[in-house]
RNA sequence: GGGGAUGUAGCUCAGUCGGUAGAGCAGCGGCCUUUUAAGCCGUGGGUCGCGGGUUCGAUUCCCGCCGUCCCCA
């Protein structure tokens, strides 16, 4: 709740700061550093106590006040920046009496600026011996409890802010967020993809089966989506002869929420021309190897009690065969029996519409029987054509499509396929999908013109692939929920 | 949408078989010049999520609502 009435502590605070204001100087940008925290403890960490004491290092440091050992007319006193925390030594002795005493009124979580020369303490510890030391910013709010810290996930979410500066895991998990996401950028671009930047409102929603938010132009008076999927604009531009583009960014999905799921999340998708989806495995697997490696320094991780090598080539299968291992009672021609698939379905509780051809019913059993045991990087292949409507059919089998899913802990964290460059092919699949929206089904795709247009310009054989980013984090930094790895996660409003 | 759990001081948590609540940290006052959950002495702080009901009396029991977490659809 946004506390509107001041509690004793931040009364307390309140008069500190009315008493700052007062000598006229108060919320200073005059100071400048020269160090922070994590880079003196790197660079002076090791250093001998004598050089030390011979040639002493000055450093100018900004940071938030995070703990007090306050020994009468001394005190030692631990600041955090951006790169780490180091402790200070302030001393009467050193400040004099006035500026002592103010050390001594400064709050937990209140921003200082000092000046001081690096020595190491009776225990060995880096420290500062500060000589000079100003208030910068005054924190009118009391931090959690420094040895519990905050717990309470509410709280964490709604007040990022409070989290990333009391939770060192927290900011452990952003940091693997941006390294990974950095890494994921840089090994595409080091192999020849530009980055490009599609619209996020759409007036066709297309690219993914999924249902839109819908917004409304008012100077145009007309109804926009924002987009579930950036593919059918990143495939334009690869018609448009950018043959290898990638674009990192939001989609959004107006479905429910979950641990798994945020009604915006981020997908990097990428489009290669001249290669296929064997390629794609190979880019996507070589992609979230060299992540891992990037943001955590190794292919080994644990998922929750999971171990998992990501340096280990990652298993393929058809999603045929997957489901016969692990459903023995089904044999071969029954997975396109759409009678057999039927009773099977019954027979897992799970609904069956006859209008449901074999492969969505195929489909249905694979996610319930079979997903959320792999939990080893596996990339399932050769979709059913009828729930592939995006993807190139195979030239062997033309009931299924040349499309992989790539699932690791049981999850689903990336999908991609040879695109379907074929103009007439790809509008009669469109064709099938308003049939099936018309029939009721919400998520059915809608009919693109423009997209089918693009494509009667000619495209070239391509392979494509969308990555969950949020999933893949969740893997790197072992969370189970995708709330810890989204900074602001969608919460519903606080009452007032 | 259904089920389960949960909401008490700034934070982390106890507790009240119904008689308006405690601890630690933080705060405030004092002592203390090598601590690191510093220590010692003293001390203030609560709409017990919100709204109804039952009751002489509700933070506790009942109903509804809201938030959060988990599971299922």
């Amino acid at each position: 709740m946004v506390d509107q009435e001041l509690n004793d502590q931040m009364q307390v605070r309140r008069d500190k700061l009315g008493h700052w204001r007062s000598e006229g100087h108060a919320y200073p940008n005059g100071f400048r550093r020269d160090a922070l925290a994590d880079d003196l403890q790197q660079r002076y960490g090791d250093m001998d106590t004598t050089v030390l004491e011979q040639e002493p290092i000055e450093a100018r440091l900004g940071g938030r006040l995070m703990s007090r050992r306050v020994m009468g007319k001394a005190s030692f006193a631990d600041i955090q920046d951006q790169s780490g925390r180091i402790q200070l030594f302030v001393s009467r002795d050193n400040l004099g009496e006035e500026v002592y005493a103010r050390f001594k009124g400064l709050d937990f979580g209140d921003i200082i600026g000092v000046e001081g020369l690096l020595f190491r303490t009776k225990t060995g510890e880096l420290s500062v011996k500060v000589h000079s030391l100003q208030l910068l910013s005054k924190a009118l709010r009391p931090l959690p409890e420094k040895w519990h810290g905050l717990a309470d996930p509410e709280t964490r979410f709604r007040q990022r802010y409070v989290d990333l500066i009391v939770t060192e895991a927290t900011r452990r998990t952003f940091q693997i967020r941006a390294e990974t996401v950095a890494a994921l950028r840089d090994g595409l671009r080091q192999r020849g993809f530009y980055e490009a930047e599609t619209p996020m409102m759409q007036p066709v929603p297309g690219g993914a089966t999924a249902r839109p938010f819908v917004t409304h132009h008012h100077a145009l008076d007309m109804t926009l989506y924002l987009r579930i999927a950036p593919e059918l604009y990143l495939k334009r531009l690869v018609v448009g002869g950018i043959e290898q583009v990638f674009e990192i960014n939001r989609n959004f999905r107006n479905e429910g929420i979950s641990p798994r799921h945020n009604p915006e999340f981020t997908m990097l998708e990428w489009y290669e021309a001249y290669a296929d989806h064997v390629r794609a495995m190979d880019l996507t697997e070589t992609l979230i190897r060299a992540a891992a490696q990037a943001a955590l320094g190794t292919t080994a991780i644990n998922y929750q009690g999971l171990e998992i090598d990501l340096g280990k080539p990652f298993h393929r299968l058809t999603v045929m065969e997957s489901v016969r291992a692990h459903n023995p009672d089904l044999a071969d021609a029954d997975l396109r029996n759409p009678a057999v698939l039927a009773a099977k379905l019954a027979q897992l509780h799970l609904p069956c519409q006859p209008a449901w051809g074999w492969g969505k019913r195929l489909i249905e059993i694979f996610e319930k029987t079979v997903e959320g045991h792999l939990q080893q990087p596996t990339f399932i292949t050769e979709y059913p054509l009828e729930v592939s409507p995006l993807a190139r059919r195979n030239d062997l089998d033309p009931e299924v499509t040349d499309r992989f899913e790539l699932m690791i802990a049981g999850r689903e964290l990336a999908n991609g396929f040879s695109e379907l460059n074929d103009p007439e092919d790809q509008a009669a699949r469109f064709r099938a999908q308003v049939e099936a929206k018309d029939a009721g089904d919400e998520e059915a795709m809608c009919f693109d013109a423009d997209y089918i247009r693009a494509l009667e310009y000619g495209m070239p054989p391509t392979a494509g692939v969308g990555l969950g980013i949020d999933r893949l984090v969740m893997l790197l930094a072992d969370q189970p929920s995708i709330r810890e790895v989204i900074l602001f996660p969608h919460l519903r409003p606080e009452q007032s």
